[in-house]
DNA sequence: ACCTGAACACCGTTCAAGT
DNA sequence: ACCTGAACACCGTTCAAGT
């Protein structure tokens, strides 16, 4: 006989990696306990075996995908640093869509949103600021990524992408003669912030920004 | 006799100021159709004849308070204009904390977030931003500035605030180490940010960095 | 046109049992 | 230790009446 398996088939593990899976197809407002639990096939109170409340079961997923992640890539450049670690969160928000809905509901931003803060740190200590600055920069970092990637992942239902149709008959006569291309490049954008914000540091580092091309 | 005011007792805008306060008050979490219609002594069913939806009523909050405002400071300097235009907008989300959370609804955020679109293209296209960058640096500003505002608010509750017992024990050792005040400054890290967004702006726009003192 | 009351299909969570 | 089932106090919204 081969030894058999844990006599347990549910786990926070299970749980966990379900409750990943119909945030990632339904979108994070649609998990709830009771859906969840038919998912894994058991009753809802199960779940509270294993999660204390539907918050610390959400701030578990949230730490589940993000310590999975490496933000330090280990390079010398301090800007290739800050560069790795947030275009490494980002692609962990295309992947999940519903991780920034995630971070942002009450207590569920685990403590593994320290995790890109130290990568970050010890860059922009690199740079030349100092820790108040460092903390203030992560902040804007940070928040730029998320809300990008909420917006992202938002704008095909709700409509919010800056194309023309949004615009039209807007009341604003300079946003609606805004000549932009029909669908917008989230990642182009994603780039030109990001490289905003580190040529914005460098000023404060009062370091020369970056060369350009052309 | 005076002429009596109109029958109706219920409107659009009681609802507004009624749901605006209760946000206000409670947090955007804590409002329901139910509740709504209790603090204004109706049955929650009357609402609907106002509104279509719990998100039309949401969208309509938020159009309220933001359609109040000026972004627009008439500035002659591109980056008075951005200042402008973004205190404004963060000075709005902390009189109504709320206003955040309201906006990332989804579909809640109304026609009005052009508003300050309107403003700061006007002054991006004058710092010598194109079209497409223009739109691009404002989603980092309005990001930014709706973040900072979003943690600000939920920090007292969520304890997010990145000061010493927040992050101890948190198993990343320069994290842990870095030397902050004991409450932070928002007003201050809020600046920080802004004026450094400017400078990656001036950069973007090939401009010289705003002039330091010292 | 506007409001009510009952009802439907949901929630998160507590509590008392079962094994 | 782990799971179930019934129940409680909520949701947003539909529907049929009332005026």
């Amino acid at each position: 006989m081969a030894p058999v398996g844990p006599r347990r088939e549910l786990s926070p593990e299970k749980l966990i990696v379900a409750a990943l899976r119909l945030i990632d197809r339904e979108g994070a407002g649609a998990i709830s306990m009771r859906r969840l639990a038919a998912a894994v096939g058991v009753t809802p109170m199960a779940i509270y075996n294993h999660f204390a409340s539907k918050r610390d079961l959400l701030a578990a997923v949230a730490d589940h995908v993000i310590s999975a992640t490496r933000f330090d890539g280990g390079h010398d450049d301090w800007r290739d640093q800050v560069r790795h670690c947030f275009e490494a969160l980002r692609g962990l928000c295309l992947r999940h869509p519903g991780l920034p809905a995630l971070l942002e509901v009450d207590g569920a931003a685990p403590a593994s949103v320290f995790a890109p803060m130290e990568a970050t740190v010890q860059a922009l200590r690199q740079a030349g600021l100092d820790d108040v600055d460092s903390v203030r920069a992560y902040f804007l970092l940070i928040g730029f990524t998320l809300s990008q990637a909420a917006y992202q992942a938002r704008a095909p239902i709700a409509a919010l992408e800056p194309s023309e149709q949004n615009r039209a008959g807007c009341d604003y006569p300079d946003t609606e003669q805004l000549e932009l291309p029909p669908s917008w490049d989230f990642d182009a954008s994603f780039a030109f912030g990001l490289t905003l914000i580190l040529d914005g540091i460098a000023v404060s580092a009062r370091q020369p920004p970056e060369q350009k091309a052309g």
